[in-house]
DNA sequence: TTTACTTTTTGATATAGGTCAAAAGGAAAC
DNA sequence: GTTTCCTTTTGACCTATATCAAAAAGTAAA
């Protein structure tokens, strides 16, 4: 599966899809597991083969906000963290017990100066997540709860249902309550 | 000052440097112009040599909703649709007289794979933009009018006092009643 | 310097969604 | 099958911001 989504990007041969696969470890991750904290330095990238994880932050008052949900097929990472080597702003998650790959940031350097291909897979991977987010920013920033809710069944038919109310709820920008109201009345 | 927007992020060699500028074109535009309308796919990415550019989009009622801003110093683009040549959700105008210097995908496509430092050099632009959208998010999504207003002062602290206090509304996602009412309090 | 046009401010009122509190429902633990 | 704990729903009330409308300020054109 992270084959298919390495692939999906850019053609490597099979050689050097097997060099770069075997810079990944997998790794069984259990549920509620922290993967990063506020304030680490992120250094590593992850590949969810099965699973979901999550991205939040503390706002002051010390609530959780959902950043981003990580389903099965996708990569996961404080991305500005991990490639600029920043602390990062977010915590990560796993929120079910989850099989991953993972690639430390060390390894990841080595592949992007060997092959002139995986800069441009990261290149293609970091914009589809660029425009994924200004998807969600359209979403949160001018649309009812109602809006909004629809657009997070879009984004992630699977997940919607597999994590608790309240997560979405702060994902999306609303509170728990009126998330509930608002799926009620369909 | 392309040349230090490139070199900030990739050290090319002169020639190396020469031969990528030489793929760019100067352009002056005037207060006004479109760069790209909704639904066409963004050919070009500017550098914006001095002046103001912003991204927008209509709202189903016709509205205009600002996007970005893009002040002296940076990258231009409607980058999903450049990178991935989808149609564009956005318009492109130039709000001030302005200096640009300009590529076409065709030749952008040419220095990716020409050197691959471009990539790099385009993934770690990526990358940046990807973190500031972020930023954008958070302020938009959870903070008050006020506090939305303090973080446009600090992304753009030049721009602030250029455009015209609809565009910043709609940008921050609040009325332009409730900006200059935010404002006036401080 | 008057006229016309655009942008910003001010005022009055309405509303979506927030807050606080408690009840109901589910899932796991004993 | 209780008990405990956690999640979701419901209810009553409140507030920040939207909406609608008009006045004021600023800018450009004649």
């Amino acid at each position: 599966m992270i084959t298919d989504a390495i692939l999906k990007f850019v053609p490597f041969s099979p050689d050097e899809l097997n060099d770069i696969l075997s810079h990944f470890e997998k790794e069984y991750v259990q549920k509620n597991q922290l993967l990063l904290k506020e304030g680490q330095v992120c250094n590593k990238l992850h590949f969810v083969e099965q699973g979901i994880g999550r991205s939040y932050y503390l706002k002051k008052e010390g609530k959780e906000v959902t950043q981003w949900f990580f389903g099965d097929g996708n990569f996961m990472s404080s991305v500005d963290s991990f490639f600029q080597e920043n602390p990062s702003f977010y915590y990560m998650e796993i929120l079910e017990d989850s099989i991953l790959y993972s690639i430390t940031k060390v390894k990841m350097d080595l592949l992007l100066a060997k092959y002139h291909k995986m800069e441009k897979f990261i290149r293609l991977l970091s914009i589809e997540m660029f425009s994924k987010i200004i998807h969600k920013l359209n979403a949160v920033q001018f649309q009812t709860a109602k809006e909004r809710y629809d657009y997070m069944l879009t984004e992630f038919p699977d997940i919607s249902h597999r994590v608790s109310l309240g997560y979405i709820a702060s994902y999306l920008g609303m509170t728990q309550e009126t998330l509930s109201r608002t799926r009620k009345n369909d």
